[in-house]
DNA sequence: AATAATACATAACATTCTTATGCATTATAC
DNA sequence: GTATAATGCATAAGAATGTTATGTATTATT
């Protein structure tokens, strides 16, 4: 099963920042690879959304890039910078909050029925 | 604190799916202040969000309607129809299901560094 | 030799939320 | 008593962000 697309929007962000905390550096095909192994497939992240977000976080300071050769092929790869070792744990205090918050909301038990 | 709007998204629907499922029957407004109220004001539901969001689920056949008035103001309320309900459930476990992989994604201990 | 996997990138389109606006009734505070 | 806040619905322009499709190229596998 793969989780519906919406569900991914807003996380997305997230999940590249943490895997960059832990990772020191990883390049994009890397990326998709790893969440696709650590979540069993069930989060897929397409090219489309992937490399617009990276962008998005170079144009903003919160990772550096190099880029190097494998043979003739390239390899982009993104490292947080201190800005974005800061913003990584923000943003995954707040969807840790959040998913408690959301726990909450899903374990309530009928009311007024 | 308020969550960042971005991680709302796509986790409106099941909200209020879930709601319905558990309070047979409210209106718009009753909504978001019951989801204000149940996460301390953490989650504020617009109305720009809201009433598209109740109109599709009616369309798509989730729901249905009936109007009242309270002195000269209206109220629509919304009730589960039969395949909202099953709906409702589904949504409803899928999203825990993915905050359980969420959660196993952030709490992950560094690696490579 | 053909196909799949690796690896980047972008662009048109769709979806969905934000922000703003509009209208109207009822309760509250000054 | 009247201005403001709260209640209650609705829609529309714009922004943000993802999907789908396409493009290019190298390397591994069948």
């Amino acid at each position: 099963m793969i989780y519906s697309s919406e569900l991914i929007k807003g996380t997305l962000k997230t999940i590249i920042l943490k895997l960059l905390a832990d990772n020191k550096r990883m390049y994009g095909y890397e990326i998709t690879q790893k969440v696709k192994e650590l979540t069993s497939e069930k989060i897929q992240i397409t090219e489309g959304a992937l490399y617009p977000t990276l962008h998005a976080l170079e144009d903003s300071g919160l990772v550096t890039t190099e880029t190097e050769y494998i043979g003739k092929r390239v390899r982009k790869y993104y490292s947080l910078s201190a800005d974005g070792k800061t913003k990584a744990r923000e943003k995954v205090s707040e969807l840790s909050d959040f998913m408690e918050t959301m726990k909450f909301l899903l374990d309530l038990k009928p009311q007024g029925i």
